[in-house]
DNA sequence: GAGTGGTCTAGACCACTAG
DNA sequence: TAGTGGTCTAGACCACTCC
């Protein structure tokens, strides 16, 4: 278990942590599964605990691997409480956060065009679903958006399995799909309602909305989703960390 | 060097932590000095050289320090390039971002109001320093904003100094004032432009803008600065990345 | 060559969880 | 009590920077 020379030096503990990512792409262990033990996986790559510490230390930072003193260290999911709160920015002016109800709209296969097919890195004409839904926070609508979704890793979703499904849509997916987002993109502009989406937000055309466009990640930095998000920030806003 | 008994358990690399976040805060080393090297903390707190790189490890992750293999680690500072992008979330929407003219509009001294005082846990009444300024973009004038300081933390801040320094007002901050801002919380909500706004952004009244309030903070999250921009995102957007 | 951070090991022991 | 992750140590050696 040695492979370094000057121009590609690559530590040992990030040649470990290539592997167990590997092994996460291949779904060798699914979300929420517990993963082998510091010391097993020593013994298997033939290297010392510390080692394996390390690679399994920064898939944890990139909240890859969730970590249970105890207990094991297990696939990270979006089961978990915080995780919505990192992947949904918004929240009340006033009050604690609370799960909007999900009104699917709409639900349709259809093929990339040349611009998602850029963005999702699949060939333009490529088989895509697109639904767009409204997110009701105690009875008002805030969010209204529009998710569109590379159709061969998706295959078999259906307007019925998205309304039967309790929970955030990328538990959906990696539940049924095996397709977990790992991290996103996203870039805000303010704009003006249009006419169609000013009637289902509740508010008069041209009112200023927060448009939030999201390209998401699984392992790997494939892309595997895009989506497009008008917000009304009336009573929310959108929270950022800098740091 | 221990201290430590079951319901109040602090592994000793985090007690470590605190005494050099002590340090820090005290300004024993200034933004963009070197700290004592590894060994030497490990002789001067008895602990092992793994225990200090440990805390050192924390605290480069959180971007208070920043760590150069061969030379040392060092005070981080808002001098560097990435640091500036950490905080100025504005891209273009096609091309590489530049370094906005800062076009200072207006300085004055005041009186924290209640909501002020709250915000940065100061006294309702202390003295306060507000600034407007144009943020443009090639000519364009992309953003307006307005910011709010401690009057005590920034005594002799002025108007001149404001518009001779070049570079970020952080970097201003923590070279003639020692305080470095480590973090930031955001808020955003799209809003429609008023008359004055819209004057000096060059859009039409009620026109959709992005509004971000900032409260910043330093070491210790401490709270030191409150600001409230509007940003006209026809031609640039707000990044944002979840994970 | 000397000094700095970076990697890797082996071993001891602690804290937490579960049967 | 056994198994897991978490802490701490001491020592060896590597990679990088500067003189």
């Amino acid at each position: 278990m040695l492979a370094m020379s000057s121009p590609t030096f690559s530590p040992l503990y990030r040649q470990i942590k290539e592997l167990l990512l590997d092994s996460l792409r291949a779904g060798e262990w699914r979300p929420g599964e517990a993963i082998p033990s510091e010391i097993e996986l020593a013994t298997r790559y033939r290297v010392s605990q510390g080692t394996v510490r390390k690679a399994i230390d920064e898939l944890a930072g990139e909240n890859l691997l969730v970590r249970r003193q105890g207990k094991g260290t297990f696939v990270a999911t979006h089961g978990e409480r915080q995780v919505r709160f990192r992947f949904l920015r918004l929240s009340p002016d006033a009050g604690e956060p609370v799960a909007p109800e999900r009104r699917l709209l709409d639900f349709r296969r259809a093929r990339a065009g040349a611009e998602l097919a850029r963005l999702l890195e699949i060939k333009s004409g490529d088989p895509a679903l697109v639904l767009r839904r409204l997110l009701v926070f105690g009875g008002d609508p805030v969010v209204l958006e529009e998710v569109w979704l590379p159709g061969n890793l998706f295959k078999g979703l259906s307007a019925v399995a998205i309304t039967e499904h309790k929970g955030a849509l990328y538990n959906l997916f990696e539940t049924q799909f095996g397709t977990r987002m790992v991290r996103a993109e996203e870039k805000l502009k303010a704009v003006g309602a249009d006419a169609p989406s000013a009637e289902l937000l509740g508010v008069a055309p041209s009112h200023a909305l927060l448009q939030v466009e999201r390209l998401s990640f699984t392992y790997g930095d494939k892309p595997v989703e895009w989506r497009r998000g008008l917000y009304k920030t009336d009573r929310h806003h959108y929270r950022s960390e800098l740091g």
